[in-house]
DNA sequence: TTCAAGGTAGACAGGTCGGTCTACTTCGGG
DNA sequence: CCCGAAGTAGACCGACCTGTCTACCTTGAA
């Protein structure tokens, strides 16, 4: 049962040389170096040279699997996507799988060394004005984090209505947890949370 | 009574003539510049040479001002705090100053055709990593608006509690309505509101 | 055996970035 | 009247950016 967020990726990466042993494709490893790199430093500010260097491939290699840095950016929110949502849902279940499990969850997230904030949010503000593909995979994420809260939620409510909520209520606590407070952003996701009508007749 | 975010001087800039004619310092005119354009297009992607032809200086006066681009961005900051909490201020009490005139607040921002997210949340995910000042631009920032929330909520409750609450729910509602959905936005963030303990005995 | 796919190394192009520099002008207060 | 502060215009610098290019090597399948 794999706890962090990246299933391990990172660790393996970490080492540059272990992560030569496991023989990875080319684009494999440069997908995971973009994602550490991206993730931890911000999109804009990490260089194709330096993603090409610390995968250990070369710029025609890069290119071949790459048309362009775009075509990386987008690659690598769909990984993202892939891999958080996949931790997500694990992590959910460890919990109880309910919708008091978001708050442990999240706090797992929280205290994890390598957390940012969300990796979405994050690109909508870097990319978010010129590029359409970014905003396109921000809503299918958002989307897809809606769906697996609604299925926490009891039948006998707009469970709709009530996911959007929450997903908000996840997002205000993320930008939270960013600027450095993790325990006040559990805190008051609690408080929002204790309102959502749904959750009294669960417990 | 002002209603835009900008108080007009948004308005005034657009018109590069007006914002001629009326002598503002040199000063004046790039942080404006700067305002308009850091915020609507980004902090790494708004280079200074825009903001010196756009304000209509040299680069000699720029820099006699700002010794260097990152002073010119807590500048900004500085400044965006001062003109977004008046401006704050002044839609709440529009809105009869209490916990339910958030929304309408809210509601005013997000359909403002320039509104393009939190200015803070914005710097924080493009410099966070490299600038602390500019963290510590977004706690001054974040600090002072729950400051002001506490204000709306009654004595007979933990205020600076619910005020952090609230001001979460705010910034998720932001970060949501940033991708497009901001009637959504304002429908989650009321879901969430319901639940704070202090509003029901208040209406 | 041949040949294409995918890998290696690294020079190079064209643009943008933040920032410095010289040289000249305008203008208000001591 | 003169001086210094603040303005003007624009050339220039080195660093870094994305992306292209030549030239050679390895490997596996037809």
């Amino acid at each position: 049962m794999e706890r962090s967020v990246y299933h391990g990726v990172m660790d393996r990466h970490s080492n540059p040389a272990l992560m030569d042993q496991t023989k990875l494709s080319a684009r494999e490893r440069i997908l995971l170096t973009a994602h550490v790199l991206f993730y931890r430093e911000g999109i804009r500010s990490t260089g194709v040279d330096r993603i090409i260097a610390e995968a250990g491939v070369t710029k025609v290699t890069f290119y071949r699997q790459f048309p362009s840095k775009d075509d990386l950016i987008v690659a690598f929110l769909d990984y993202r996507h892939r891999i958080w949502m996949s931790w997500f849902q694990d992590a959910l279940q460890r919990h109880g799988n309910n919708l008091l499990a978001i708050a442990p969850v999240l706090q797992e997230w929280f205290t994890d060394p390598s957390f940012r904030g969300c990796a979405f949010i994050n690109a909508l503000g870097e990319m978010g004005g010129s590029m359409p593909e970014v905003v396109h995979r921000v809503n299918q994420h958002k989307a897809g984090l809606r769906k697996v809260i609604e299925g926490l939620l009891p039948e006998n409510c707009d469970r709709e209505d009530w996911a959007s909520a929450v997903a908000m209520a996840i997002d205000g606590a993320v930008v939270r947890a960013k600027w450095g407070e993790p325990t006040e952003a559990i805190h008051g996701f609690n408080h929002l949370i204790e309102g959502v009508c749904c959750l009294k007749p669960q417990t």
